[in-house]
DNA sequence: AATAAACCCAACCGCTATCTG
DNA sequence: GCAGATAGCGGTTGGGTTTAT
């Protein structure tokens, strides 16, 4: 049996909000306070379910939000912490955590973000993760390799200038992600590979940074129930989280470099990495070529959880052929054999699409 | 001018956590 | 302890906008 719905939607109104709307929702709310949400459309006399009111007035009704044109600062914020916050770290949880991420930005809402995040750097991180972006002369390709629609440029003329800026943009989205990415690893290198036990910040940046991130955090305001960021700091689970990015946005981070040949050259791996360099395994590909399973639990644990699985055939291959010896041991033929297969396909399946 | 396609974003949806009686 | 209400979150989608053909 479901729950209730949280309010009844028959006869409501649904789609995009009038302006009308908006007046008398943010007339009510500052007569009324927020809260209630419930009984609030009702009270205000708007056909909209309460949800819907919350959703609109702390996203675009809400004082002190910005609307629009994310500053390259704030972009680099966000890659930034998209690379931590993202990290599979808390895979378990969620896999993003957008509302962690506005609140370092004040003004900006989960919902901007996430929409800016999928539109405009979430293929810039595929890019990168499928390897380094390959410049392809479309003019070159059969057809002419000629562009419909889209929002690309605004004229032949304009669309070359357009062109080039967009490129150089898409090369510091690149290589901010490069290097967010590659920082994160190198936070974890820090810490030992375990995120159960991060290490203290270093006086250094630890205090500057802490001090930075509670002015962001106190000028953004979010936390889920009022209570100030001491408070919340003893039991939630994300203030590891929180450290990584501190450790992310220090100013002596660690840097992505790219070999002459094009190979990545991290610094913590030294060597280029691969026969294939950078462009076919990606940022985790090195983490499973240096996996030292035998040696050290706590870094295996946090690389499989960091683990880009496309990128570590071998490891899984092996992982395979460990199941299939224990199959082959058991009873040959017998039905418990079959029904030991299946319950390590299935684990395997669930496995490979962690 | 009409059409097609890519882009963008506001809003919806479903789920979980927390609060409250 | 339980159930319903509420808040919060992230994923998804519908439709408007923009641009090329």
């Amino acid at each position: 049996m479901g729950r209730a719905p949280c309010c009844e939607k028959v006869g409501l109104k649904k789609g995009r909000w009038t302006k009308e709307e908006d007046e008398v929702l943010a007339r009510y709310i500052k007569e009324h306070g927020e809260g209630s949400w419930r009984s609030l459309p009702k009270n205000a006399g708007l056909l909209r379910c309460g949800k819907s009111c919350r959703l609109r007035w702390i996203n675009y009704l809400r004082a002190g939000l910005k609307r629009g044109n994310i500053s390259e600062e704030e972009e680099d914020m966000i890659i930034k912490l998209h690379a931590t916050l993202g990290n599979s770290f808390i895979l378990l949880s969620s896999p993003r955590r957008w509302s962690l991420i506005a609140g370092h930005l004040p003004g900006r809402t989960d919902n901007e973000i996430k929409n800016y995040w999928n539109s405009h750097l979430s293929r810039r991180a595929a890019d990168f993760r499928d390897g380094v972006v390959v410049d392809i002369d479309l003019s070159k390709l059969p057809g002419g390799g000629k562009r419909r629609g889209g929002r690309a440029s605004r004229g032949a003329v304009v669309a070359a200038a357009k062109e080039k800026k967009a490129k150089e943009k898409d090369d510091r989205g690149n290589s901010k992600v490069a290097e967010a990415e590659q920082q994160l690893r190198d936070t974890e290198d820090d810490d030992g590979g375990s995120v159960s036990t991060p290490r203290p910040q270093s006086d250094d940046c630890g205090t500057a940074q802490s001090e930075e991130e509670q002015a962001q955090a106190s000028a953004s305001g979010l936390t889920s129930d009022g209570h100030g960021p001491e408070e919340e700091e003893e039991e939630d689970p994300l203030a590891l989280s929180e450290e990584m990015v501190s450790a992310l946005l220090a100013p002596e981070s660690p840097k992505l470099e790219v070999g002459p040949d094009g190979s990545c050259m991290d610094s913590y791996s030294g060597p280029p990495s691969g026969e294939s360099g950078c462009g076919s395994s990606g940022p985790s590909g090195d983490v499973a070529q240096d996996l030292d399973l035998d040696d050290d639990k706590a870094i295996m644990d946090w690389d499989l959880m960091g683990l880009d699985i496309s990128t570590a055939g071998d490891m899984w291959d092996q992982l395979v052929w460990d199941y299939d010896e224990t199959l082959v041991t058991e009873p040959e033929g017998g039905e418990e054999g079959h029904q030991q297969q299946d319950d390590v396909m299935s684990d395997l399946f669930f496995l490979d699409n962690l």
